[in-house]
DNA sequence: GCGTTAGTTGAAAACGTTGTCAAAATAAAA
DNA sequence: TTTTATTTTGACAACGTTTTCAACTAACGC
């Protein structure tokens, strides 16, 4: 077995022409027909096959962009899918890096990424790492931002109307006449439980209903946390007659705990919960969820870094996602 | 902004050594103490990062590992994070891939993976791709196979004891007085499918059960198709009194019938999936499951290729990973 | 035919590292 | 000291591409 790949200039050899000429040609640029022919020839007949690391030295453009996220679950892995095709398409490969929003994790993971000179990362940051990331932007890595915004970074960002979104969820919990209505948040040093939190306040007051400190958990994202924060609301002598879980894993760990002491999601308990994953509807009865246009976000993720990266953009775009309101079984009327 | 990011070149003109110096600096060399001190200074002043690509070009590792899976469900996403981990712990970054049970997705894949000179692919695969996977093995590119063994290839692998753990299921679902069991495979040209299959045909002939062709349902690996084989199954005159689906997939496409049709398992149809996902835990009945050792499987794989990588190994080496029975409420006795 | 122009080509210099080799510096031995 | 063994260094050639620039070809109109 020959080892050692065929690089250009083997080609450019058994055509007989020069390096320069088969360069042209593998970048699609005019040939003479008679040169083409041989070249095409020259390149089946040895498999070459242009070594990418050796134009990303030349080009100073890697081809590959970067994904870091707080962890692959249903959510972030549902938008790398959709990712790795549209950059596939359009000849990016994707790198995956996660940092379990921990700032030292990420830091690392954005050393590591800058230093393999990815063309662009898209990052659903955590909080406290705002100056490591302007120090990248500075350094010329377009960051495209998703999921959760870092305010003063001036890089491209798609965003889900967080807000809204919720807000129509609370106003529908309202319609079915949950007053005492507990809000399990995620960490509050992202902007998404921030936005999140605040679509549930501005909805309170709108309709004139109380604001009851006790029935707003504010913790972390982690599943036991729902898990607890449902029960401490379930066990209160005066439950709230429905509950708004600010993500599809504080969710999971309520569904636990209910599923645990017996009580059933819509008659017991009613619940809502940001994000729709799979699973939502199988359960019996369903769970009312707001769902992220996960696809519409990898999407235009896509679209706004490979945009920047050919094109010539200057000023940061953002593109902001409305969520899905999906009405199951978890939520109905309030009984009296 | 100075763009232009800085070499090791404007290193070693600033702490005034020569460039060769630098670079056995950065690669851990023995370096006269007052040049070490003069380099550091002139690193962390220039805020130099060593350009891999360019390394990469030099040494012929790129440092980075491949990953191609059908898709990135629950199973190969869990298994993508520990991966990330273990690999970013041993400075490899992890380039990911998808081909959706594609033989033509797959080869497309396999190339641009290839000509980013990937250091080695980790690679869940379908069949038709046999010869193609040959080549690139030939061509030198290290590969572990794993969830889907492809018989032929001299590749390091990471196996899953499918039949053994099918093998399991099936005897206790006999235990608990099934007899007439009905097998819903994912597409038999994959090897996983055809050892689950072979599991449950073995334990049955064992058991001295018939085996009945109709209630052997052989399609793909699709979610609909466990819906649909699931119907078929229900809607006889003579059913069977349990289903051993062959994937969490199908499993799910089941329950989604039984939801619409109002049966509820453990009850009214007796079920165990191939796989554990998060949320079978959460379904109520829960579902009985063979779970795969996801996080080991991801371990191995990792310990296989990089060991490959940096010791100089020859043999193909081969890891079986053993699943976990999970008894709950979708498995019951049956009831006559 | 001949000049002009537009399109193709070859030669050679990059890109930022590492690795080789011989020379220089240091340490150890005499 | 001087000699010998060891470590550390600098210069420079790779690695496989792309790009620049000047030289060549072909095509066209007159």
């Amino acid at each position: 077995m020959n080892h050692r790949n065929p690089t250009i200039l083997d080609v450019a050899k058994k055509a007989d022409v020069a390096v320069g000429t088969v360069s042209r040609f593998l970048n699609g640029r005019n040939i003479r027909k008679s040169n083409r022919d041989r070249i095409e020839a020259a390149i089946s007949e040895l498999g070459f096959r242009a070594n990418i690391v050796a134009r990303a030295m030349k080009t100073e453009r890697t081809k590959s962009i970067g994904l870091l996220v707080p962890v692959f679950d249903e959510f972030n892995s549902a938008i790398l899918s959709v990712l790795v095709d549209e950059l596939q398409a359009n000849g990016y490969s994707l790198l995956t890096f996660h940092h379990g929003h921990q700032a030292k994790a990420m830091i690392e993971a954005l050393e590591a990424a800058a230093s393999r000179r990815i063309d662009a990362l898209l990052l659903s940051a955590t909080e406290g790492i705002q100056t490591e990331v302007e120090r990248q932007v500075a350094g010329d890595l377009p960051i495209t931002l998703f999921n959760n915004d870092l305010p003063e970074v001036a890089a491209d960002r798609v965003l889900v109307n967080d807000r809204a979104g919720t807000a129509q969820a609370v106003r529908r919990m309202v319609e079915f006449g949950h007053e005492r209505i507990g809000f399990v948040s995620g960490d509050l040093f992202e902007s998404t439980a921030r936005n999140r939190l605040d679509g549930y306040l501005d909805t309170m007051r709108e309709l004139g209903l109380p604001i009851v400190e006790e029935l707003i958990w504010k913790q972390d994202w982690s599943r036991s946390n729902g898990h607890v924060a449902t029960r401490a609301f379930c066990e209160r002598t005066d439950p709230p007659t429905a509950i708004f879980y600010s993500s599809y894993i504080l969710a999971t760990g309520g569904l636990e705990y209910m599923r645990g002491a017996s009580l059933v999601p819509g008659k017991d308990m009613h619940i809502v919960s940001f994000d729709d994953p799979d699973y939502f509807s199988l359960l019996a009865p369903g769970i009312t969820a707001v769902a992220q246009p996960v696809k519409a976000v990898a999407q235009s993720l896509a679209e706004l870094t490979i945009s920047r990266l050919e094109n010539d953009i200057d000023a940061p775009r953002t593109v902001t996602l409305d969520c899905d309101f999906k009405l199951r079984g978890s939520l109905g009327l309030k009984k009296d």
